[in-house]
DNA sequence: TGTACATCAGTGAACGCGCGTTCACTGATGTAC
DNA sequence: TGTACATCAGTGAACGCGCGTTCACTGATGTAC
């Protein structure tokens, strides 16, 4: 049942997917390989054709969800001026969209608390894919030098993935609503109130 | 080999206070009830004479670790005027001594994207202690109604939380100290800038 | 271009391991009289 | 107050289960000539 080269690089892409939307639904401890390779339509036996561990899928799953959502993100200002920009980069955050679908949402609201204990590989990802999130965020904040806004930037991501899991957790209607605005509203009075 | 009363409340409580801090270090799926009991001092078999589950004991944990840390920050701002105490909450929250200890530190940040996970106990003590630590900060937000506390304790507690996870992922001795100090200072310098 | 052989993606069974949970047993504590 | 019995906290072995990982096998794809 040997496969193409071309379909076996297709068949690794599905399993990276699959693995990367369970993952950040369900949590490295929580997301096996079976139930991954089941995703990719896979059996659990063909995994070790793809990849050298789990650990090696995780890493390469969670670098393919920052592509995702900074791709999403980067798409998302695409031409605006930088006031603008950094009120959708915001709003798109700490959308209720995003709040809902945990599986295509950051991995660092997804999953952010169990990122701690992964291997240095994927610890390396995240901490890239962190700074570029800063980044991103910091080079929309006008009117301040780069290290004020980089400044400022640490407290808006903080902001906004703290945001995401505390709206994750309220578990109510209103309550987890109101945190995404509350949060929103926060992050953007602030720059204007000084900018 | 049977205990006195006394004797059994105090192993209960020990059993509690080596899940909270273990839960907390290494997640709710990382802790082992093995490893509990036996940081209790205790052999695992005898665990099901105080518990009736895994799950009982998690919900039991969360709670004495949001009364620990609510505590904490409680006994930190008494006697002090609305000003000082919310900067003394949001400092003592976002300090690199409760960053470094994750196993003392508040469940939001330390485990808080795996509490989305648990059964319905554990959620409603979540729940009650986010409403809590959001209830202690918008209290010394002065100068504007108390829905408009609310609204701003919304989105300081949201980036304590942030700060937090970031600065654990930073892994990095510069970054992961200056997303704590920017964190601060994004918080308290929007309430100086608008009170 | 066609043939013969090597490669290897995918299958499904099996592995050792740690998990939550159960259980028979022990002996000190609690209770009844 | 003292004795006889019931209770039950704690031990350590055992359970079924799902996990990550390995492996023999299959048969289509890739390669060599």
């Amino acid at each position: 049942m040997r496969k193409s080269r071309e379909e076996t690089l297709r068949t690794r892409e599905r399993i990276i997917d699959a693995a990367s939307e369970e993952i950040r639904a369900n949590g490295v401890a929580g997301s096996g390989l079976a139930g991954v390779m089941k995703a990719a339509g896979l059996t659990h036996g063909g995994f070790y054709k793809h990849f050298g561990s789990k650990d090696q899928l995780v890493t390469e799953s969670v670098a393919r969800a920052f592509e995702q959502i900074l791709g999403e993100l980067q798409s998302s200002i695409k031409g605006k001026r930088p006031d603008d920009a950094l009120a959708t980069l915001v709003g798109e955050y700490l959308s209720s969209h995003l709040r809902d679908e945990v599986e295509k949402s950051c991995p660092l609201s997804a999953i952010g608390t169990e990122l701690r204990r992964t291997d240095s590989g994927t610890a390396a990802i995240v901490r890239s894919g962190m700074e570029r999130l800063i980044s991103l965020v910091a080079q929309q904040i006008t009117g301040v030098s780069g290290r004020q806004a980089k400044a400022r930037a640490h407290g808006m991501v903080a902001a906004m993935v703290g945001g995401i899991v505390l709206s994750r957790l309220a578990h109510d209607r209103h309550l987890d609503d109101s945190i995404l605005r509350d949060t929103r509203k926060f992050i953007l009075h602030l720059k204007r109130s000084r900018s």
